[in-house]
RNA sequence: CGGGGCGUAGCGCAGCUUGGUAGCGCACCUGCCUUGGGAGCAGGGAGUCGGAGGUUCAAAUCCUCUCGCCCCGACCA
């Protein structure tokens, strides 16, 4: 490739937009460019490495028994309906009407249409188990998009659907996915780790995230110091140990105190000049039309998916302020679990064992202090409801404490089980003759994203610092005086052979001063830079650099061809 | 959806307070010069100042509405 026949629009300055490092740099290498929010444009550069992901993730899946299929991104409202996820899924579905006004909507996810091709062509227990997988574009209309192709509403994503006879046959092919995912990874060049996860809008009962570790991450992963536990915070348990069971305090008198206008935990413990630690606060959920008293310890921070699955819920929602007064008849902010009649009221593990603690009276503008468990306060069970914060015990091992890091999410695997099978009727014959449902699972990637990771990971001051096995080119030819006939020509010459040997190379052929191919070359993250200059022209050597450490090497013309 | 910020040439920005008819750097075009880390000189092209309405003799600037983009939050009472 002739760079000055090529279309690479570097740009000298950051972005006024651009937020995170990944994102700054596709944008000032000329890799994307954003056409509205969430919404971008691949340019060539940007499009080759979305290719080489791709194609590895092609290789890997096929080498792992998946068979590639593509499957419309527009589907109908009554498939949805189906599944039951027409309602369910909310506004980030896109819907829009055909002109009959036939419902659409634009697939942010394939389930309905795999399941139904399955279903109306698989028939017997011989023909499974069977993975499809499809690399193709979706859209999710994302509450807030942002740090370009890492979070945007229009993306590339390979999303692939197991289905299996049983459970056991479909754990195997999660088990292979899981293999194929970190193959591909490793590949990208990326440093990650597969965690435990919750399954979301997808729905399910077991999954994976694959998360790559960087600090610009929008997800937080919790891992265990002594064992190989690691989860992501929505999923992420907290060890029995948290609780403070065994302390050996003598139980005091109950009192309920004045605290005027005092609402929060700080304001609470400050006023009584007690630990938040020995403070219990409430919270008031609604969990599928019902609701919920949930108390935590006054330091902890509720998670709503872990207190949903509490009770084996589906939707769950903060109660709202007026819903509260009504309730309970009293301002929020003086709410307790005591007296309460009619009302589940769930406790998290960190309070198991706690004495004379805080909390609130059920009376505008008082507190008890010295509240006790079953003397004082009755709750139906304990959970582990809160999310898990750096140092907390491992819910796996003896001695192990969790800490935290942030995470780019670049693949997630589930097992579905027969959720959608079920919804949908996909069933096949055993070999009895029987029907029996399909056990299925479903496993995606970020393709985009898994450039912006891998950029987001590989960068230095000067620009990208690609992988080879995802760079766009692997090789630059810099002759740094494209007016000088013996420098150009040599360089033709070496771009020529070097093509030949079945490279992806560019050539720097631009009437630029040197200083400006350079900069571009490290800009855009070519893995090495071959310069044709003056130490050509001085005494025959060829500069060989190595993008990633700057080590250059000087070769006659035959070394360097020897040396590719 | 709530709060904040920003929309002026392809990109990055100034001008707006105090209204007087648009400017800087980069990029682009022409010429000269230069050729190892984003050179220099000279000349040039390019902007409905996000949009609509209003105030005024006069609006990028003031007022109203609107659209877009970015950031923070959207849950712990």
């Amino acid at each position: 490739m002739r760079y000055s026949r090529y279309f690479i629009p570097t740009l000298k300055e950051d972005p006024s937009d651009a937020e995170v490092i990944s994102h700054k740099l596709m944008i000032r290498a000329g890799m994307i460019r954003k056409l509205t929010s969430g919404i971008y444009t691949y340019l060539p550069l940007g499009l080759r490495v979305l290719k080489k992901v791709e194609n590895i993730i092609r290789e890997e899946m096929n080498r792992a028994g998946a068979i590639e299929i593509l499957m419309p991104s527009v589907q109908p409202k009554e498939l949805w309906e189906e599944s039951g996820r027409w309602s369910f899924y909310g506004k980030e579905l896109l819907r829009f009407k055909d002109r009959l006004g036939r419902d659409y909507c634009y697939g942010p996810t394939h389930e309905e249409v795999v399941t139904d091709i399955v279903r109306n062509h698989i028939k017997s227990y011989r023909e499974l188990p069977i993975n499809l997988y499809q690399i193709q574009t979706k859209f999710r209309d994302e509450i807030r998009p942002r740090f370009g192709v890492m979070r945007s509403r229009e993306f590339i994503m390979k999303d692939g659907y197991s289905f299996d006879i049983d459970e056991k046959s479909a754990e195997e092919s999660y088990h292979k996915m899981y293999v194929a995912y970190c193959k591909i990874f490793e590949r990208c060049g990326l440093d990650f780790r597969a965690v435990e996860a919750d399954t979301g809008a997808i729905g399910g009962n077991f999954s994976h995230e694959f998360m790559v570790m960087a600090d610009t991450g929008e997800d937080t992963i919790l891992l265990c110091d002594k064992c190989s536990y690691s989860a992501n915070r929505e999923k992420a348990q907290v060890g029995e140990k948290i609780s403070s069971i065994n302390t050996e305090e003598p139980l005091e008198r109950l009192e309920k105190i004045n605290t005027p206008d005092m609402k929060s935990i700080e304001e609470v413990s400050n006023y009584l000049k007690v630990s938040p630690l020995k403070t219990a606060k409430t919270l008031i959920y609604m969990i599928d039309s019902v609701f919920h008293m949930v108390i935590l310890r006054g330091d902890r921070e509720g998670n709503e998916i872990k207190i949903k699955n509490a009770v084996n819920g589906n939707e769950i929602r903060p109660a709202t302020e007026e819903e509260i007064e009504n309730l309970l008849k009293l301002p929020v902010g003086f709410m307790g679990p005591y007296n309460v009649s009619g009302l589940k009221v769930i406790a998290d593990i960190s309070l198991k064992g706690l004495k004379n603690f805080v909390t609130g009276a059920n009376e505008k503008d008082y507190h008890f202090i010295n509240a006790n468990f079953d003397r004082d306060i009755k709750v139906d069970f304990f959970a582990d409801i809160s999310n898990a914060v750096d140092g907390d015990p491992c819910p796996r091992c003896e001695e192990g404490k969790l800490y935290s890091k942030k995470g780019i999410e670049v693949g997630h695997i589930f097992k579905l089980g027969t959720k959608y099978s079920k919804s949908m009727n996909a069933t096949y014959l055993n070999e009895k003759g029987e029907e029996v449902l399909i056990v299925m699972g479903c496993y995606g990637i970020g393709v985009g994203r898994t450039v912006a990771a891998a950029i987001e990971q590989n960068h230095d001051k000067d620009g990208i610092v690609f992988p080879e096995p995802i760079a766009p080119f692997k090789y630059i030819i810099v002759p740094t005086n494209i007016n000088d006939s013996e420098i150009k020509e040599t360089a033709f010459k070496l771009y020529d052979i070097i093509t030949q040997k079945g490279h992806e190379v560019i050539i720097d052929d631009r009437d630029e001063r040197p200083g400006v191919k350079f900069k571009d070359a490290d800009l855009i993250g070519i893995p090495y830079r071959i310069t044709v200059g003056n130490t050509y022209k001085k005494d025959g050597k060829i500069e060989y650099v190595r993008r990633k450490d700057k080590t250059s090497l000087l070769y006659t013309f035959e070394e360097v061809i020897n040396h590719i």
